[in-house]
DNA sequence: AAATAAAATTAGTCTTGACTAATTTTATTT
DNA sequence: AAATAAAATTAGTCAAGACTAATTTTATTT
């Protein structure tokens, strides 16, 4: 079994390659968790020798079929406990994240696949993020962005890509959750700002940063 | 906040202190644990720095009113996981406790509550441990134990002193489980063994050791 | 009271997973 | 192509929490 440190690497690696398809390199992880790249590179030998990922200075870090194994199913986890928090506990949007940080680690071959059951098998985390079956298999994951619309289209809050409780929290104030109705009523192109209609309501101005965030469905 | 190491102390002084009243020794500490007396003085060393517990040679190892109040905070966390476990994911009997061991260290301030308003404020676990409430109180420990029974006399099980998988799955396969009405018909000398009737159905010998193990309200 | 056994403690080692500082390698500019 | 900047790596350090082996203290026997 792998340890907690290793798991949080796994689980990083998974995401880094999910979110961007890009080069995945030591200092892009190390960024991502707030470590120093040092500190990575002792880890990519550690994972290296435990056949979870290759390494290669051209090819960046790539997890191997059992590294991409593993990481689903602590991605599975994270996700599983995210709706239970939520759905059963009556936690909000934003507090989830940081307690299924540490949830996801709880090693038990079948508490994922009892805790899925008991949540009637969600296909989708409170955040919009898909969660992987017991075999792997996930829904769709969204990647167009708010920012991505044509002025005047309309579109569906499919998932957030940004899970710290400023964010969500912002949502929350613009009454903006996993399901809204969004319209992009002009873009500025000083500073690409969005001018949208939340729910059909009035305009509300946002940034550019804000509308990368949002992942929509068309 | 603890580490999860400072926590797995905590609790076992805890235990040690509730079960026994005995004087806490290092020895009893490191057996408990199954950790070496050196690293148990270490980490007397630690939790005596950090408040929570005091430690004198004649008295043994006591908590300080913080270090009571911390530790009995993890074993409502330990023994609300078990009651979620057994109740909602359809664990076995036998089965819980280890993962509770790891499931009690989750930090959140508010997860205990929750969850113990989830499945509607349980006083016992499913071990018939009681489970401390949110103000540190909790119901009756159970401490009369089969074996003090006189003969002739009869019993509820209310719970169980030991939480081995080897210990559960012998009381399930015997078809004792918490409120399970036995009378001991017989006790004999030699060896303390006791001739037991359960559930009113025909006798059944269990060892002196096994006696000790089953916590009964009379 | 000595001798012996058990318990507690100290000293030193190891592993994990972080860090800093220094160096080397690779990319980007000029 | 040389200079510069950025990224990666190496070397060495640290704290936590375990261990073993040696020693000291306390209890128990004889
Ligand atoms: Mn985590
Ligand atoms: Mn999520
Ligand atoms: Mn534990
Ligand atoms: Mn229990």
């Amino acid at each position: 079994m792998h340890t907690l440190s290793e798991e949080n690497y796994l689980k990083c690696i998974y995401c880094l390659w999910q979110d961007k398809g890009q080069k995945i390199t030591p200092t892009a992880i190390a960024e991502s968790l707030g470590n120093n790249p040092a500190s990575v590179v002792d880890m990519i030998r550690k994972l290296t020798d435990k056949q979870l990922i290759n390494y290669d200075k051209k090819k960046g870090v790539e997890l191997t079929a059992q590294g991409q194994k593993d990481a689903t199913l602590i991605v599975r986890r994270h996700r599983l406990w995210e709706v239970f928090l939520l759905e059963k506990l009556d936690y909000d949007w934003d507090e989830i994240h940081d307690i299924a940080e540490e949830l996801e680690h709880i090693k038990d071959a079948s508490l994922a696949d009892r805790l899925d059951k008991f949540l009637g098998f969600p296909e989708y985390d409170p955040h919009g993020d898909p969660i992987p079956k017991a075999n792997g298999k996930m829904a769709k994951r969204y990647s167009t962005t708010l920012a991505d619309l044509k002025t005047g289209g309309y579109c569906r809050v499919a998932a957030v890509k940004d899970t710290t409780s400023s964010f969500l929290q912002y949502l929350q104030k613009l009454d903006i959750s996993i399901g809204t109705k969004i319209q992009l009523i002009e873009k500025i192109p000083f500073d690409n700002s969005l001018v949208i209609s939340i729910g059909g309501n009035g305009r509300t101005t946002v940034s550019q940063k804000f509308g990368e965030s949002v992942l929509i469905d068309i």
